[in-house]
Parts: C-alpha cells; structure tokens; sequence
DNA sequence: TTAAATGCTATACAAATGTATAGTAATAAG
DNA sequence: CTTATTACTATACATTTGTATAGCATTTAA
C-alpha cells in the first residue's frame, strides 16, 4: 500500500471521523467543506489519490464511499503500523505512524501495541519475509530465543534476541547474515508476537 | 419500541442487508427497487414508519438513513476456521469447522471465506509453516502461480497451482516435496489471499 | 530536465435523489 | 362509524451530488 501525503492523510482522516460520527459516508463537496476548499475538484482529487493508493474504494453513486482495511472496523483494537523509522525519534513517534491497523483479537489475549513491516530478509529462516507485517509488544528486554524490534542506527531491525556474558546478540536467522553484538539493551523496542502477510 | 409489522420487519432487514454489503446506507429508490415497489413513495411511506417507530433515523440528505440502537452493531467478519477435513464432505461442512475467527479487514477490500490451518512443511519455500493460519477465498480454479487449498485424498493441502497441457500440478514449494499431477480441477477449494501467524 | 503527481480555484451540467402532490384500497384503532 | 395506519401506483420538481472542463502553481519522480 503506496503512502500517502500530510494532506491525504487529513482527509482520509476527516472521512474517518465523518463515517464514525455520522454513520454515513461524506459527499465530495461535505469532505471540501470540512477542509476549506472552495471547489468540489480539489477534495475529489484527494479521492482519487487516495483511492488509487488503495485507502478507499467509491463508485459513481452518492456517499459511496468505502473505506478499505483500518477504519470499516470499527470498535476492533487500533495499532500504529510504523513506517520509515526517523534517527533519534522514539520508535512510537508520530513522524514515524504510517497509519493504523485494525486488528483480530490476539488469541492468548496479549496486548499488540505497535506494527512494523518487515524489510529484508535476514529473519527467512523463520519464515518471516519481506514486506510481512509483525505485532509487536513493547518491552525494554526479552527472554533468549526471542524475537525482538531492535533499534540499529535510527533503523528499527528484526532479529533474535541471546543475552551474553557481556552483552546482547542479535541474531539473524538467515545465515547468510552476520550475527550483531550490542552492549546495552535499552535499544531492544518489543518482542515479536505475530505476524500477518497479504498474498 | 412499538412494533414493527411483518413489511416493515422487511424493509428494515433490507436496509440492514445493504449497509453491510455496500458499506453505506441504500437510498429511497435503492430500497424501492428491492422490494419491487414502483414509486419511491412506497419505500418512504417505510422508512418514516420506521423512524416514528424508532428503529432509525435520517435526514433530508442522500443516503443518510442510520440504524439505531443495536441494529447497528454490526460484528465484525467472522470465518470458520476449518480443522481436520472429514473425508467425503464439502470442505465448509459444519463438521469441519473447529472455531470461528474475527479478522481483520482485508487490506484490498477482499472477501475472506475461510481459514486454514496449515500442517507440515511442503510449502516452506513461500515461507508458509506448519501452525500458520491461511486466510482462503472460495473458487473452484486459479491462476497459474497462485497458492491454493486443495482436497487431496480428502485432506486439505496448500500448494502453488499450474495449469499444465492435460492436467493440473500442484507444486510443494519445499524442494523435498515431489510436485501432483490431478486430472480434474474440481479440487480446488480456494486461493489463499493472506497468512496469520501467532507465535 | 522533463514528465507526473500534488493541490488547488472556478464554473457548468447531467444524473441521482429526497420530497411533494394526487390518488386507490384494505385493515386497525378509537 | 369514522379516522388513522398500512401499503401501495404514478408523476413531477427542486436540490444534491458526482463528474467534466479549464486553468494555475508547486513538488516529486524518472
């Protein structure tokens, strides 16, 4: 799914908000309003970014609006899937929320607090691949064996987590990379405990 | 809550029906149209016996009718979860259905029919492994290169599917696995659109 | 560097849509 | 018995609404 622009994100919002306090779409011209501009043509532009980029979906028909994946569900947990990763931010930044994901209820009950796709494939030994989507659960440490977030020089990493004499290892389970040794852990973000992939 | 009668019992279920479908509400011609009614009149002499009555409300604008009270809490989707298949009876047979799951939205705005839990390893290559959920789209055929549910010898199995001269192959994408030949392509049960994995 | 995408203003138009008017007939309520 | 409610047909009309046309300035991607 393509990112969206500051400006795309607003209305997509707005349409979100719109649909949960009125139970029913917005038309073109309401979404124009809401957002000051003076032409219908400028919010169906948005419209149709947002829709080539795959958020919504809408037919010719009044308030046919759908939106596609997060906001149909309504009540269903919210988690931020995170995107780029910005150096020196908390992982959790707003900079760094592409956008949110409505979730199925975990089924041990654990609470979900973060998403992040996955890129590269140095965890394929556990089959988790490139462009996956990981649950994570925030936590500042792990157990060994773990699969843990990991922040590696501004970028939020994937690996398995093995706690050292003297340090942390951060394990890829694709052998063709190299293990990493840390010497602190606060870098560790959460523990890996799903993971969700669109064919 | 004054009571409806057996036509306006109708006309609600419509309305009910269309909104989950559509993602929006119907509008007066819409409901018209279903009911087989010739004039909108028809379905809005309904629809302001419904409002009196409670069971919704609406506007003078376009496709803003609302549920009210629990008509509109709507569940989210749910999908059976299918266990060991039972020899001899269609896949979606109630004996084959172990538990229903709650997913997520589809990212693509697709249609979920079941889910799968998948047993073994043949299929490791795409990095789909044993204890994976599949999220399944019902057809009865593919494309070539799709990853399907088909009933081998009354199992359910995973496979990438290849339409070949005079039969169809369905492939193992673990190298240690030996490709099927099948005659028919009526064994197909479905196209596996997205993976759940708890670990 | 050139094309595509973004993000708008302004106006116009045909189709979609809620509502109104004018009836008819059967049933239920007071 | 009379009135309100139910349950419709048929047509008309003003608004609402999606879309199209014609621009323009800036930013991003190839």
């Amino acid at each position: 799914m393509k990112r969206l622009t500051t400006r795309q994100k607003e209305v997509l919002e707005s349409i979100h908000k719109f649909i949960s306090d009125h139970g029913y779409p917005p038309t073109i011209r309401e979404i124009a309003k809401s957002h000051g501009f003076s032409s219908p043509r400028a919010a169906s532009d948005h419209l149709k970014a947002l829709q080539r980029k795959g958020y919504i979906s809408k037919s010719s028909l009044a308030r046919s609006i759908r939106l596609t994946g997060k906001a149909s569900g309504e009540g269903m947990p919210k988690v931020p899937l995170l995107g780029r990763i910005a150096a020196g931010l908390p992982i959790l930044a707003e900079q760094n929320i592409e956008e949110y994901l409505v979730l199925p209820p975990d089924p041990k009950n654990r609470k979900i607090d973060f998403a992040l796709r996955v890129s590269g494939d140095s965890m394929t030994g556990d089959h988790i691949k490139d462009g996956d989507i990981i649950l994570v659960k925030a936590q500042q440490t792990a157990d060994n064996g773990d699969i843990v977030v990991a922040l590696l020089d501004g970028q939020a990493t994937v690996k398995r987590f093995y706690r050292r004499q003297d340090a942390i290892e951060l394990k890829p389970s694709n052998p063709s990379y190299e293990p990493i040794e840390v010497k602190e852990d606060i870098r560790i973000q959460g523990k890996v405990l799903s993971l969700y992939r669109v064919l």
